[in-house]
DNA sequence: CCCTGCAATGACAGCGCTAACATAGATCTC
DNA sequence: GAGATCTATGTTAGCGCTGTCATTGCAGGG
């Protein structure tokens, strides 16, 4: 041990432009540090620093002075309980690295700015239980509305989702009838669309390629309308192959070429969204199939990446932001659960692209 | 209006698990509620809830079938506020469209698992004035440690973020003096690197390719980096062409094009990231371009999507999940500020790919 | 002038929870 | 078998704010 000559502490600068002299006890400027140095009471800085009630210019002054002065930043655990209101949304989103979810949050966030909502993101990593273990984490913090994807839950978190008495929407799909709001597109009906498509353009000899469908059921709900649509047509898938996991572009593209070995007179695949089938693109340029005069490809989300392709994917486009924003600008209309649960369908358009 | 026959309300189904006969008082079952029906005092509850101090099993039982009856959800606020501890980690990204921060967001959401801390994410859309807003937002929930991207931050953020007296962690670069913590590596450096191995591999006429410097600071320290290597050999870059706004696949494919529009000569291109040199991967696709034979292309991150191209692409991995896992252990390993600011180094690797 | 009406401010009582300090028994120690 | 030591529980007093209900002036109306 060194003798004890004054350590060196972290020497909080004085300065750091906020000011002089903050209270010693660190831990902890409030609203009655600011209230005693612009001699008023608190409810009066908390009137004007919400803009709640009347006040007079100077007074307003001089406690807007006194927060610069000592840094007060409010403390919002306090202010929710006091007001039980805690301008949360909160969200649960399966992946940030599907590139679709972030874009979702990007129509909230959209939605949400100006409101004075906060967004407070949980990511469930596909998985039930971590799900129902971020609904009640989310509703501790007694957010005004929740978001969260899809219709599977357990039923604790339905329980739990249910008996807050929030508004929820469920998002991205609305196959099934929702707790409160549901706002997406009908996966099925994606899929049957895209079968009808493709039939139309006249491939007949059809492929499928994907990825894990427990985690991903609305990847399923497109599978079983493309195999509708098909069987509409007196057809059947000629070969299939699928990939534990998530989807990505190195899957879609083992996958492809797997497929390719066993079923070599497909003239179509189709694949479960995007990521897959750039992969697929892949595969094709680097075997030498040319895509739509030698196999065509579809995928499914329209991802940017898939547009900026050699060649353009041919895909459906899904509308992510839209409905992010949708389902905040209708959480936030009405604050009350409405009488009946409503559906709002933000659709999805076919790119023609260049594989298909 | 039709006549008023017993509206069909949301049919709050009595089952859903939590079972019948919640409170009236829609809006809030207290730890009173579950104190009273278990027979024991409030502060019993809240120990047992918490698994803080001793409980008899008996006790214990009856206290958790008590919450399940009543569907009791712990307030966070209230909780919070009391221990003035919120388990909670700020978290400040510019960008989820970007691959690369959802995985840094991974790399947080690890090393968070099972502290019982929860992050609450701001994004900053590449905007200081945002960031400054998403400081003073997120410190009002009183977390206890702050995450932060880059160095580059608003007087009053800075003054804000020290003021706080949590653990800062500054993230993605450490090419600077930080507050508290900096976790990431030197882009000056990689860029420096690079500069070196492509020297190192015969190419002399470089050219590149890259976005918006202003918005993406780090990736101009690259740029910096690069010309300096050059420098050193006694060269010079033939050409650049830089697009405005946040790089994409799309833009570093119109960008390249652009550049060889003027610059046929070039031996080697150095994109800003793996997003746009994919796209110069495409582009040379496009235009019977062979890579590496024809043009060299390199890129910046080690995105798994540039190595599913056809032709793996040469490029630099940057260690984005690592760098979130370790920002948030080092912050929680010490709750207290050390004396000086500690940097961590979390490197890079060439992946040689086969585009250079 | 007294009264109404409004602007500006304050006093007070919690919001729902948890530290910190009791308080009883039960168990142990020599 | 008196004290020491646990274990299991309770009592009290806030955490830092905001809703609600005063209170004080002062302009205007009759």
């Amino acid at each position: 041990m060194t003798p004890p000559k004054s350590i060196k502490r972290s020497a909080i600068p004085p300065a750091s432009a906020a000011g002089r002299r903050l209270p010693d006890r660190r831990q902890g400027v409030t609203l009655a540090d600011v209230a005693r140095l612009a001699e008023v009471s608190e409810i009066t800085v908390s009137r004007i620093l919400r803009n709640h009630g009347p006040a007079a210019p100077a007074t307003r002054d001089r406690v807007l002075a006194a927060v610069r002065k000592v840094g007060y930043v409010p403390n919002r655990l306090a202010g929710g309980l006091a007001s039980s209101g805690s301008k949360l949304v909160g969200v649960i989103v399966p992946s940030l690295t599907n590139i679709v979810f972030p874009e979702v949050l990007g129509g909230i966030r959209a939605a949400l700015d100006g409101s004075g909502f906060q967004a407070v993101i949980g990511v469930s990593d596909y998985d039930l239980a971590v799900e129902e273990q971020l609904v009640a984490s989310l509703l501790a913090w007694r957010p005004e509305a929740m978001i969260i994807t899809g219709f599977q839950h357990t039923a604790a978190a339905r329980a739990m989702l249910d008996g807050s008495g929030v508004r929820i929407a469920e998002i991205m799909e609305i196959d099934s009838t929702p707790i409160d709001l549901a706002v997406g597109h009908s996966h099925w009906q994606a899929g049957f669309d895209t079968g009808q498509y493709l039939l139309g353009r006249g491939y007949r000899r059809f492929g499928y390629v994907g990825h894990d469908w427990v985690a991903d059921h609305r990847a399923r709900l497109r599978y079983d309308g493309l195999v509708a649509a098909l069987a509409d047509a007196g057809l059947t898938l000629l070969g299939s192959s699928r990939c534990p996991g998530a989807s990505s572009t190195a899957a879609g593209r083992d996958q492809l070429a797997n497929l390719l070995e066993s079923h070599s007179t497909l003239d179509v695949v189709v694949f479960s969204n995007d990521d897959m089938a750039t992969g697929g693109v892949f595969h094709c340029l680097a075997a030498g199939i040319v895509p739509r005069s030698d196999l065509a490809l579809f995928g499914f989300n329209g991802l940017d990446i898939g547009q900026a392709l050699p060649t353009p994917l041919s895909t459906m486009r899904s509308n992510r932001f839209e409905t992010g924003r949708t389902a905040v600008e209708h959480l936030l209309r009405q604050r009350e659960r409405p009488a009946a649960p409503a559906i709002i369908d933000t659709g999805y358009q076919i790119l023609p692209g260049a594989t298909a």
